[in-house]
DNA sequence: AACAAAAATGAACAGTGTTCAATTTTTTTC
DNA sequence: GAAAAAAATTGAACACTGTTCATTTTTGTT
Protein backbone atom coordinates (compact mmCIF):
# COMPACT_ATOMS: atom_id res chain seq x y z
CA UNK A 1 0.00 0.00 0.00
CA UNK A 2 1.62 3.36 -0.65
CA UNK A 3 0.90 6.63 0.81
CA UNK A 4 -1.60 7.52 -0.94
CA UNK A 5 -3.69 4.54 -0.76
CA UNK A 6 -3.56 4.81 3.39
CA UNK A 7 -4.65 8.28 3.37
CA UNK A 8 -7.66 7.33 1.21
CA UNK A 9 -8.29 4.05 3.54
CA UNK A 10 -8.21 6.37 6.66
CA UNK A 11 -10.69 8.79 4.60
CA UNK A 12 -12.91 6.90 3.86
CA UNK A 13 -12.88 4.90 6.72
CA UNK A 14 -13.34 7.64 9.03
CA UNK A 15 -16.67 9.52 6.99
CA UNK A 16 -18.18 5.29 7.16
CA UNK A 17 -17.76 6.25 11.16
CA UNK A 18 -18.87 9.53 11.04
CA UNK A 19 -22.18 8.71 8.85
CA UNK A 20 -22.95 5.50 11.33
CA UNK A 21 -21.80 6.96 14.62
CA UNK A 22 -21.96 10.61 14.45
CA UNK A 23 -18.73 12.97 14.20
CA UNK A 24 -18.42 12.96 18.13
CA UNK A 25 -17.62 8.98 18.16
CA UNK A 26 -14.63 9.86 15.87
CA UNK A 27 -11.28 10.00 17.59
CA UNK A 28 -7.61 8.39 16.74
CA UNK A 29 -8.00 5.40 18.43
CA UNK A 30 -11.37 4.39 17.31
CA UNK A 31 -10.25 5.34 13.70
CA UNK A 32 -7.12 3.26 13.90
CA UNK A 33 -9.01 0.12 15.63
CA UNK A 34 -11.80 0.48 12.35
CA UNK A 35 -8.90 1.18 10.09
CA UNK A 36 -6.47 -1.07 11.23
CA UNK A 37 -3.58 0.98 10.68
CA UNK A 38 -1.49 2.37 13.89
CA UNK A 39 -2.25 5.69 16.08
CA UNK A 40 1.11 7.03 14.51
CA UNK A 41 0.42 6.39 10.92
CA UNK A 42 -2.60 8.16 11.27
CA UNK A 43 -0.59 11.40 12.41
CA UNK A 44 2.20 10.18 9.60
CA UNK A 45 -0.32 11.00 7.36
CA UNK A 46 -2.48 13.69 8.55
CA UNK A 47 -0.52 15.86 11.31
CA UNK A 48 -2.93 15.88 13.83
CA UNK A 49 -6.89 15.43 13.97
CA UNK A 50 -7.96 18.50 12.95
CA UNK A 51 -6.70 18.33 9.77
CA UNK A 52 -8.64 15.05 9.30
CA UNK A 53 -11.74 16.58 10.47
CA UNK A 54 -11.06 19.71 8.11
CA UNK A 55 -10.43 17.43 4.93
CA UNK A 56 -13.84 15.56 6.27
CA UNK A 57 -15.78 18.97 5.89
CA UNK A 58 -13.54 19.94 2.49
CA UNK A 59 -14.83 16.48 0.86
CA UNK A 60 -18.47 17.71 2.32
CA UNK A 61 -18.72 20.70 0.71
CA UNK A 62 -17.39 19.46 -1.99
CA UNK A 63 -19.81 16.84 -2.48
CA UNK A 64 -22.76 19.68 -1.76
CA UNK A 65 -20.98 21.57 -4.74
CA UNK A 66 -20.81 18.67 -7.03
CA UNK A 67 -24.67 17.80 -6.29
CA UNK A 68 -25.56 21.36 -6.79
CA UNK A 69 -23.42 21.55 -10.15
CA UNK A 70 -24.83 18.64 -11.69
CA UNK A 71 -28.58 19.86 -11.58
CA UNK A 72 -30.76 20.96 -14.76
CA UNK A 73 -30.74 24.44 -15.60
CA UNK A 74 -34.19 24.52 -16.11
CA UNK A 75 -37.00 26.77 -15.25
CA UNK A 76 -37.51 29.97 -14.42
CA UNK A 77 -34.80 31.82 -12.66
CA UNK A 78 -36.57 32.03 -9.50
CA UNK A 79 -37.09 28.20 -9.77
CA UNK A 80 -33.79 27.21 -10.24
CA UNK A 81 -33.09 29.15 -7.01
CA UNK A 82 -35.78 26.99 -4.91
CA UNK A 83 -34.76 23.93 -6.47
CA UNK A 84 -31.06 24.70 -5.58
CA UNK A 85 -31.97 25.69 -2.10
CA UNK A 86 -34.51 22.13 -1.74
CA UNK A 87 -31.57 20.19 -3.41
CA UNK A 88 -29.14 21.57 -0.49
CA UNK A 89 -31.80 21.10 2.30
CA UNK A 90 -32.05 17.42 1.11
CA UNK A 91 -28.39 17.24 0.75
CA UNK A 92 -28.19 17.96 4.49
CA UNK A 93 -31.14 15.85 5.92
CA UNK A 94 -29.41 12.81 3.75
CA UNK A 95 -26.12 13.68 5.61
CA UNK A 96 -26.88 15.10 9.10
CA UNK A 97 -24.14 14.04 10.77
CA UNK A 98 -21.26 15.37 8.40
CA UNK A 99 -23.07 18.35 8.21
CA UNK A 100 -23.33 18.51 12.02
CA UNK A 101 -19.50 18.25 11.65
CA UNK A 102 -19.03 20.89 9.57
CA UNK A 103 -20.58 23.11 11.61
CA UNK A 104 -19.64 21.97 14.92
CA UNK A 105 -16.15 20.61 14.90
CA UNK A 106 -13.89 21.32 17.46
CA UNK A 107 -10.11 22.55 16.61
CA UNK A 108 -7.59 22.01 19.01
CA UNK A 109 -4.66 23.30 17.73
CA UNK A 110 -6.48 26.17 15.21
CA UNK A 111 -7.37 29.06 16.83
CA UNK A 112 -11.04 28.82 15.63
CA UNK A 113 -13.25 27.19 13.66
CA UNK A 114 -14.40 28.09 9.76
CA UNK A 115 -10.54 28.98 8.85
CA UNK A 116 -10.07 30.78 6.31
CA UNK A 117 -9.48 28.14 3.63
CA UNK A 118 -12.52 26.24 4.87
CA UNK A 119 -14.94 29.14 4.39
CA UNK A 120 -14.09 30.25 1.55
CA UNK A 121 -15.37 26.53 -0.28
CA UNK A 122 -18.82 27.95 1.53
CA UNK A 123 -19.00 31.17 -0.21
CA UNK A 124 -17.72 29.67 -3.33
CA UNK A 125 -21.21 27.70 -3.57
CA UNK A 126 -22.53 30.94 -4.29
CA UNK A 127 -20.47 30.74 -7.55
CA UNK A 128 -23.52 28.27 -8.73
CA UNK A 129 -26.54 30.49 -7.98
CA UNK A 130 -25.46 33.70 -9.73
CA UNK A 131 -26.58 33.11 -12.81
CA UNK A 132 -29.70 32.54 -11.93
CA UNK A 133 -29.17 35.32 -9.65
CA UNK A 134 -28.44 37.40 -12.00
CA UNK A 135 -31.07 36.61 -14.55
CA UNK A 136 -33.58 37.26 -11.75
CA UNK A 137 -31.57 40.79 -11.00
CA UNK A 138 -30.45 42.45 -13.72
CA UNK A 139 -30.51 45.55 -12.47
CA UNK A 140 -28.35 45.54 -9.73
CA UNK A 141 -24.84 46.02 -10.00
CA UNK A 142 -22.45 43.36 -9.52
CA UNK A 143 -20.69 44.38 -6.21
CA UNK A 144 -24.27 44.85 -4.76
CA UNK A 145 -25.47 41.78 -6.46
CA UNK A 146 -22.70 39.35 -5.22
CA UNK A 147 -22.85 40.77 -1.75
CA UNK A 148 -26.57 40.27 -1.25
CA UNK A 149 -26.49 36.67 -2.80
CA UNK A 150 -23.21 35.98 -0.25
CA UNK A 151 -25.61 37.19 2.70
CA UNK A 152 -28.20 35.21 1.64
CA UNK A 153 -26.18 31.88 1.21
CA UNK A 154 -24.41 32.59 4.45
CA UNK A 155 -27.86 32.73 6.06
CA UNK A 156 -29.19 29.64 4.64
CA UNK A 157 -25.82 28.04 5.72
CA UNK A 158 -26.03 28.89 9.35
CA UNK A 159 -29.54 28.51 9.37
CA UNK A 160 -29.25 24.94 7.98
CA UNK A 161 -27.43 24.22 11.55
CA UNK A 162 -30.89 23.92 12.91
CA UNK A 163 -31.47 20.76 10.31
CA UNK A 164 -28.98 18.80 11.99
CA UNK A 165 -30.81 18.02 15.35
CA UNK A 166 -34.94 18.18 16.65
CA UNK A 167 -33.70 20.66 19.60
CA UNK A 168 -36.23 23.38 16.98
CA UNK A 169 -39.07 20.93 16.57
CA UNK A 170 -40.28 20.84 20.29
CA UNK A 171 -41.69 24.68 21.00
CA UNK A 172 -41.56 26.04 17.66
CA UNK A 173 -44.17 24.85 14.60
CA UNK A 174 -41.55 25.72 11.76
CA UNK A 175 -41.26 23.27 9.55
CA UNK A 176 -37.53 21.82 8.85
CA UNK A 177 -38.16 22.05 5.07
CA UNK A 178 -40.16 25.43 4.90
CA UNK A 179 -37.35 27.13 7.46
CA UNK A 180 -34.55 27.59 4.97
CA UNK A 181 -37.49 28.15 1.63
CA UNK A 182 -39.22 30.93 3.88
CA UNK A 183 -36.07 32.32 4.15
CA UNK A 184 -35.43 31.97 0.38
CA UNK A 185 -38.63 33.53 -0.94
CA UNK A 186 -38.96 36.51 1.47
CA UNK A 187 -35.60 37.59 0.78
CA UNK A 188 -35.90 37.28 -3.17
CA UNK A 189 -38.97 39.18 -2.67
CA UNK A 190 -36.93 42.12 -0.19
CA UNK A 191 -34.63 42.09 -3.05
CA UNK A 192 -36.87 42.83 -6.01
CA UNK A 193 -38.28 45.80 -3.80
CA UNK A 194 -34.87 46.88 -3.24
CA UNK A 195 -34.08 46.78 -6.59
CA UNK A 196 -36.81 49.29 -7.83
CA UNK A 197 -36.85 51.85 -5.21
CA UNK A 198 -32.95 52.15 -5.68
CA UNK B 1 -19.83 30.77 52.35
CA UNK B 2 -22.90 28.71 51.59
CA UNK B 3 -23.70 27.32 48.89
CA UNK B 4 -25.16 29.69 46.90
CA UNK B 5 -22.19 32.18 47.06
CA UNK B 6 -19.88 29.40 45.92
CA UNK B 7 -21.87 28.72 42.69
CA UNK B 8 -22.38 32.38 42.26
CA UNK B 9 -18.22 32.70 42.99
CA UNK B 10 -17.09 30.26 40.22
CA UNK B 11 -19.76 31.58 37.86
CA UNK B 12 -18.48 34.94 38.28
CA UNK B 13 -14.82 33.76 37.98
CA UNK B 14 -15.54 31.34 34.69
CA UNK B 15 -17.24 34.06 33.12
CA UNK B 16 -14.23 35.86 33.60
CA UNK B 17 -11.60 33.46 32.30
CA UNK B 18 -13.94 33.13 29.20
CA UNK B 19 -14.40 37.08 28.00
CA UNK B 20 -10.80 37.55 29.00
CA UNK B 21 -8.90 34.05 27.85
CA UNK B 22 -11.41 32.79 25.54
CA UNK B 23 -13.99 29.72 25.79
CA UNK B 24 -11.62 27.19 25.08
CA UNK B 25 -9.41 27.90 27.98
CA UNK B 26 -12.12 26.95 30.20
CA UNK B 27 -11.30 23.71 32.11
CA UNK B 28 -12.55 21.99 35.52
CA UNK B 29 -8.81 22.12 36.79
CA UNK B 30 -8.61 25.84 35.59
CA UNK B 31 -11.51 27.34 36.99
CA UNK B 32 -10.81 25.17 39.98
CA UNK B 33 -7.28 26.99 40.13
CA UNK B 34 -8.80 30.27 39.29
CA UNK B 35 -11.18 30.52 41.57
CA UNK B 36 -9.70 27.95 45.00
CA UNK B 37 -12.54 25.78 45.08
CA UNK B 38 -11.21 22.00 44.47
CA UNK B 39 -12.44 20.09 41.06
CA UNK B 40 -14.59 18.04 43.55
CA UNK B 41 -16.78 21.24 44.47
CA UNK B 42 -17.18 22.11 41.04
CA UNK B 43 -18.93 19.02 40.41
CA UNK B 44 -20.71 19.10 43.50
CA UNK B 45 -22.50 22.52 42.61
CA UNK B 46 -22.89 21.69 39.03
CA UNK B 47 -22.77 18.14 38.55
CA UNK B 48 -20.98 18.50 34.75
CA UNK B 49 -19.25 20.80 32.86
CA UNK B 50 -22.05 21.05 30.26
CA UNK B 51 -24.05 22.67 32.79
CA UNK B 52 -21.46 24.88 33.82
CA UNK B 53 -21.11 26.01 30.14
CA UNK B 54 -25.23 25.82 29.51
CA UNK B 55 -25.31 27.95 32.53
CA UNK B 56 -22.56 30.69 31.14
CA UNK B 57 -25.10 30.27 28.19
CA UNK B 58 -28.18 31.36 29.81
CA UNK B 59 -26.83 33.98 31.02
CA UNK B 60 -25.52 35.23 28.06
CA UNK B 61 -28.76 34.87 26.57
CA UNK B 62 -30.39 36.83 29.68
CA UNK B 63 -28.36 39.63 29.31
CA UNK B 64 -28.28 40.42 25.62
CA UNK B 65 -32.72 39.89 26.12
CA UNK B 66 -31.58 42.32 29.39
CA UNK B 67 -30.01 44.64 26.88
CA UNK B 68 -33.08 44.64 24.27
CA UNK B 69 -36.03 44.78 26.63
CA UNK B 70 -34.54 47.67 28.69
CA UNK B 71 -34.61 50.06 24.83
CA UNK B 72 -36.53 52.68 24.13
CA UNK B 73 -39.93 51.71 22.01
CA UNK B 74 -39.20 55.32 19.88
CA UNK B 75 -39.41 55.69 16.25
CA UNK B 76 -41.28 53.30 13.32
CA UNK B 77 -41.42 49.96 13.82
CA UNK B 78 -39.17 49.37 10.88
CA UNK B 79 -36.83 51.77 12.91
CA UNK B 80 -37.47 49.96 15.98
CA UNK B 81 -36.52 46.43 14.60
CA UNK B 82 -33.80 48.04 13.06
CA UNK B 83 -32.11 49.10 16.38
CA UNK B 84 -32.93 45.96 17.99
CA UNK B 85 -30.72 44.24 15.09
CA UNK B 86 -27.83 47.17 15.86
CA UNK B 87 -28.01 46.22 19.04
CA UNK B 88 -28.27 42.90 19.04
CA UNK B 89 -24.89 43.53 16.81
CA UNK B 90 -23.74 45.76 19.54
CA UNK B 91 -24.10 43.07 22.31
CA UNK B 92 -22.21 40.26 20.10
CA UNK B 93 -19.07 42.49 19.11
CA UNK B 94 -18.99 43.57 22.79
CA UNK B 95 -19.05 39.98 24.11
CA UNK B 96 -17.11 37.89 21.59
CA UNK B 97 -15.73 35.17 23.53
CA UNK B 98 -19.31 34.58 25.56
CA UNK B 99 -20.97 34.83 22.10
CA UNK B 100 -18.68 32.33 20.61
CA UNK B 101 -19.39 29.90 23.59
CA UNK B 102 -22.94 30.24 22.82
CA UNK B 103 -22.39 28.35 19.13
CA UNK B 104 -19.80 26.59 19.83
CA UNK B 105 -19.47 25.38 23.03
CA UNK B 106 -18.86 21.41 22.90
CA UNK B 107 -21.07 19.09 24.98
CA UNK B 108 -19.79 15.86 26.49
CA UNK B 109 -23.29 14.12 28.11
CA UNK B 110 -25.76 15.64 26.59
CA UNK B 111 -26.15 14.23 23.21
CA UNK B 112 -25.94 17.25 21.21
CA UNK B 113 -25.80 21.07 21.47
CA UNK B 114 -28.68 23.25 21.53
CA UNK B 115 -30.53 21.57 24.12
CA UNK B 116 -34.11 22.28 24.08
CA UNK B 117 -34.31 24.08 27.09
CA UNK B 118 -30.88 26.45 25.93
CA UNK B 119 -32.71 26.99 22.63
CA UNK B 120 -35.95 28.28 23.96
CA UNK B 121 -34.27 31.38 25.32
CA UNK B 122 -32.91 32.07 21.80
CA UNK B 123 -36.92 31.96 20.77
CA UNK B 124 -37.93 33.37 23.53
CA UNK B 125 -36.48 36.69 22.21
CA UNK B 126 -38.73 36.64 19.09
CA UNK B 127 -41.42 38.44 21.84
CA UNK B 128 -39.73 41.25 21.98
CA UNK B 129 -39.34 42.30 18.87
CA UNK B 130 -43.47 40.97 18.10
CA UNK B 131 -45.12 44.35 18.98
CA UNK B 132 -42.82 46.19 16.14
CA UNK B 133 -43.36 43.56 13.84
CA UNK B 134 -47.03 43.19 14.69
CA UNK B 135 -47.14 46.95 13.47
CA UNK B 136 -45.29 47.01 10.53
CA UNK B 137 -47.18 44.00 9.35
CA UNK B 138 -50.61 43.92 10.11
CA UNK B 139 -52.28 41.93 7.70
CA UNK B 140 -50.58 39.09 8.44
CA UNK B 141 -52.51 36.70 10.46
CA UNK B 142 -51.01 35.72 13.92
CA UNK B 143 -49.27 32.13 13.21
CA UNK B 144 -47.85 32.98 9.95
CA UNK B 145 -46.55 36.20 11.80
CA UNK B 146 -44.95 34.44 14.67
CA UNK B 147 -43.83 32.24 12.00
CA UNK B 148 -42.17 34.55 9.40
CA UNK B 149 -40.38 36.44 12.68
CA UNK B 150 -38.83 33.35 13.86
CA UNK B 151 -36.88 32.40 10.68
CA UNK B 152 -35.87 35.95 10.30
CA UNK B 153 -34.36 35.76 14.44
CA UNK B 154 -32.81 32.42 13.96
CA UNK B 155 -31.01 33.58 10.42
CA UNK B 156 -29.49 36.37 12.16
CA UNK B 157 -29.12 34.55 15.40
CA UNK B 158 -26.83 31.82 13.41
CA UNK B 159 -25.92 34.25 11.24
CA UNK B 160 -24.09 35.95 14.16
CA UNK B 161 -21.58 33.39 14.60
CA UNK B 162 -19.87 34.99 11.71
CA UNK B 163 -19.34 37.70 13.86
CA UNK B 164 -17.04 36.19 16.47
CA UNK B 165 -14.07 35.64 14.46
CA UNK B 166 -12.40 37.35 11.22
CA UNK B 167 -12.26 34.45 9.20
CA UNK B 168 -14.82 36.42 6.61
CA UNK B 169 -13.48 39.16 6.02
CA UNK B 170 -9.82 38.39 3.67
CA UNK B 171 -12.30 36.92 0.76
CA UNK B 172 -15.98 38.81 1.23
CA UNK B 173 -16.20 42.04 1.29
CA UNK B 174 -19.52 42.21 3.55
CA UNK B 175 -18.83 44.47 6.06
CA UNK B 176 -19.44 42.50 9.52
CA UNK B 177 -21.76 45.37 10.65
CA UNK B 178 -24.24 45.41 7.04
CA UNK B 179 -24.24 41.75 7.34
CA UNK B 180 -26.74 41.20 9.56
CA UNK B 181 -28.79 44.77 8.78
CA UNK B 182 -28.92 43.59 5.35
CA UNK B 183 -30.67 40.36 5.83
CA UNK B 184 -33.08 42.41 8.34
CA UNK B 185 -33.96 44.80 6.16
CA UNK B 186 -34.33 42.93 2.71
CA UNK B 187 -36.18 40.18 4.66
CA UNK B 188 -38.62 42.82 5.78
CA UNK B 189 -38.83 44.71 2.61
CA UNK B 190 -39.91 40.64 1.33
CA UNK B 191 -42.70 40.27 3.54
CA UNK B 192 -44.46 43.55 2.85
CA UNK B 193 -44.36 42.23 -0.99
CA UNK B 194 -45.72 38.92 0.17
CA UNK B 195 -48.04 40.33 2.89
CA UNK B 196 -50.09 42.14 -0.30
CA UNK B 197 -50.02 39.34 -2.57
CA UNK B 198 -51.60 36.92 -0.37
C1' DA C 1 22.72 -11.26 1.08
C1' DA C 2 23.96 -7.00 3.31
C1' DC C 3 23.20 -2.55 3.89
C1' DA C 4 20.56 1.86 3.91
C1' DA C 5 16.46 4.50 3.81
C1' DA C 6 11.85 4.95 4.68
C1' DA C 7 7.66 3.86 6.82
C1' DA C 8 4.75 1.99 10.50
C1' DT C 9 4.22 1.20 15.21
C1' DG C 10 2.29 1.70 19.97
C1' DA C 11 3.89 2.57 24.52
C1' DA C 12 4.28 6.99 27.00
C1' DC C 13 3.13 11.95 28.02
C1' DA C 14 0.20 15.79 29.02
C1' DG C 15 -4.11 17.21 29.03
C1' DT C 16 -9.34 16.51 29.31
C1' DG C 17 -14.05 15.21 32.25
C1' DT C 18 -15.42 12.60 36.10
C1' DT C 19 -15.75 9.77 40.44
C1' DC C 20 -15.66 8.73 45.31
C1' DA C 21 -13.25 7.18 49.60
C1' DA C 22 -11.04 9.98 52.88
C1' DT C 23 -10.82 14.25 55.18
C1' DT C 24 -12.52 18.47 56.99
C1' DT C 25 -16.12 21.40 58.47
C1' DT C 26 -20.54 22.27 60.31
C1' DT C 27 -24.50 21.11 62.91
C1' DT C 28 -26.87 18.71 66.41
C1' DT C 29 -27.38 16.58 70.86
C1' DC C 30 -26.46 15.91 75.49
C1' DG D 1 -18.46 22.97 76.01
C1' DA D 2 -17.55 18.22 74.61
C1' DA D 3 -19.00 14.38 71.87
C1' DA D 4 -21.50 12.48 68.16
C1' DA D 5 -23.74 12.93 63.77
C1' DA D 6 -24.39 14.98 59.50
C1' DA D 7 -22.94 17.54 55.74
C1' DA D 8 -19.70 19.50 52.77
C1' DT D 9 -15.08 19.66 50.72
C1' DT D 10 -11.23 17.59 48.87
C1' DG D 11 -7.82 15.71 45.46
C1' DA D 12 -5.82 11.38 44.11
C1' DA D 13 -7.22 8.05 40.72
C1' DC D 14 -9.74 6.42 36.48
C1' DA D 15 -10.87 6.45 31.69
C1' DC D 16 -10.70 8.95 28.00
C1' DT D 17 -8.71 12.64 24.73
C1' DG D 18 -4.68 14.42 21.16
C1' DT D 19 0.08 13.91 20.41
C1' DT D 20 5.05 12.44 20.29
C1' DC D 21 9.07 9.68 19.10
C1' DA D 22 12.36 5.83 20.08
C1' DT D 23 11.89 1.30 18.41
C1' DT D 24 10.62 -2.02 15.06
C1' DT D 25 9.32 -3.36 10.62
C1' DT D 26 9.20 -2.86 5.83
C1' DT D 27 10.96 -1.40 1.57
C1' DG D 28 14.48 -0.23 -1.72
C1' DT D 29 19.40 -0.35 -3.28
C1' DT D 30 23.90 -2.07 -4.08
Amino acid sequence: MNKDNIQENLVNKGRELIKEKGAEFLTARKLSEASGYSVGTIYNQFGNMDNFILIQNYLTLDSLYARLSQMQASGTPYQRLNLYTREFINFVLENKNLWFLVHNFHLHNNNRRFSKIYLRRVVQITQLMENAFKALFPDIPLPERILSLQVLWLSLFSLSSFLTTDALDSFSKINKNSLCELLLNTYLAGIKVLEKTQ
